[in-house]
DNA sequence: CAGTGGTCTAGACCACTGG
DNA sequence: CAGTGGTCTAGACCACTGC
């Protein structure tokens, strides 16, 4: 057990420390929990970054002044939850929603025959990007305060020369400072990976709620689609580390040749 | 290592038998990946039944000859993927779709406002079960021939006295002999705890198509919409044990007051 | 209090990757 | 070949449950 430890390790997990709150619960907490929260730690630190290689077990092992195994499990939660990726023989990486195997990781739209492989990348197409004040449910999502400055990003994911998702975006401006229509029309990859790459974002997690509306003013047009037919409304918040929400997006998507897929268990 | 057992312990589990395939892929399995198999094998078989106590992780190390460590990691697993679920203090227990306390653990369907245990349970309504022959597309999905017998279930589910969802549900014949709508109709809880108890086939996990649908002719007296009114159309097919389809579901949901919820990660 | 799952350790060995 | 993650074991101790 690292509780007498008294050379200095770096931040002493300490059981019994934690255990010695205020009356209420004991909130025990095993000591894999406590080196999870200090990678997880040094994830939003940027002490790694995406796509990188963290240290070996044993390496953290002896940093945490823990057992290869404590460390291990601690790790093991980090993949289940997709912020690590563990590659045998190689080491384990920070997740990067760049350079995966699948273009967008969050996104649930499938073509309903074939695979998404055979379809060939989505075209995309920036509509506009332009800060203003957040209206009050945009804030309300965020945890800002009404009228605090936001980005709104408008823009279209077409498949084979049909555009078949309009989707509208809030960020908190604070945090994406600097990013431009053109910034996002130029780069090659998922929006998430600049994300990333540019503004030390990274999105971890998100919920969805989906719903069926008839198509009006602007999706008629930009869609092609004649007004009242039906959509698929996807309401998305994403979140950050420390289930902080970081991105509101709002998607309509057609759904004649394209469907969204969901796996139960 | 147990591969030297002669007393008989069980189906004994050997890492060299395993590899000792032909040509191909060396095909190497773990210890604890075949003590999963082994003890889905039981589930399977009806050996420990839904809500029932599986031996102690102890006992299983005995029966199987390995580590209780192995037999931890075997489980972890069945727990992860919800075939399992875990007390402590209490025992490892087979999961169920009975007594949870979720309704149904399989609908993601909630009201936009307040929590679903503010709305209480949904009404339910058998509109009709009958025997029929199985249509091309369900007997592919079914891994039936065209033509085989399936039983055909329709039926509504309102919420707070307004219709909400209808479900049309295709079963292949054979495993659910004797099943009526007025069993159905009689039977407290969810329908698929009902197949759990009268037939045996627990349903594991579920894959969803989701699109959006104008309503059309039975939908809109049943749903009581005007024609043409965007639903959401949800195509289930359900698996039971080693990915075996046996259940096509598809629902047209209402979403004016509930949504579709999914979490990404 | 006994029995269950949950944590932690230490050490041995295996499988995979890349130089 | 060395370094990484992956498996397996054995044993000690802890936390929770219910009698």
């Amino acid at each position: 057990m690292p509780i007498t430890s008294n050379a200095p390790a770096e931040t002493l997990p300490l059981t019994s420390e934690l255990s010695a709150g205020l009356g209420g619960t004991p909130a025990f907490s095993p000591l894999y929990q406590q080196i999870k929260v200090l990678i997880l730690q040094s994830l939003q630190g940027g002490e790694w970054k995406p796509g990188e290689a963290i240290p070996s077990e044993m390496d953290l092992a002896v940093r945490f002044r823990v057992s290869q195994g404590t460390v291990r499990k601690a790790i093991d939660e980090l993949a289940a939850e997709n912020l690590l990726v563990r590659r045998q023989g190689k080491g384990t990486f920070v997740a990067t929603h760049a350079a995966q195997h699948v273009q967008y990781r969050f996104l649930r739209l499938l073509p309903d025959s074939g695979d998404a492989s055979t379809e060939g990348p989505a075209e995309r197409r920036i509509i506009e990007c332009k800060r203003q004040r957040a209206p009050a449910d945009i804030a309300r999502a965020l945890g800002l305060r009404s009228g605090d400055a936001v980005l709104q990003v408008r823009r279209v994911l077409a498949f084979q020369g049909v555009p078949t998702i309009l989707e509208d975006l809030w960020l908190p401006a604070a945090p994406f400072k600097g990013l431009t229509a053109e910034r996002l029309d130029t780069y090659r990859g998922p929006m998430y990976a600049l994300f990333e790459t540019e503004f030390g974002v990274r999105m971890v997690r998100a919920e969805e709620k989906i719903r069926a509306l008839p198509a009006t003013a602007p999706a008629t047009d930009i869609l092609d689609i004649p007004e009242g037919t039906p959509l698929l409304s996807v309401e998305r918040i994403a979140y950050t580390y420390n289930d902080l929400p970081i991105e509101v997006r709002r998607g309509l998507y057609r759904t004649d040749t394209h469907h969204y897929q969901n796996s139960l268990s």
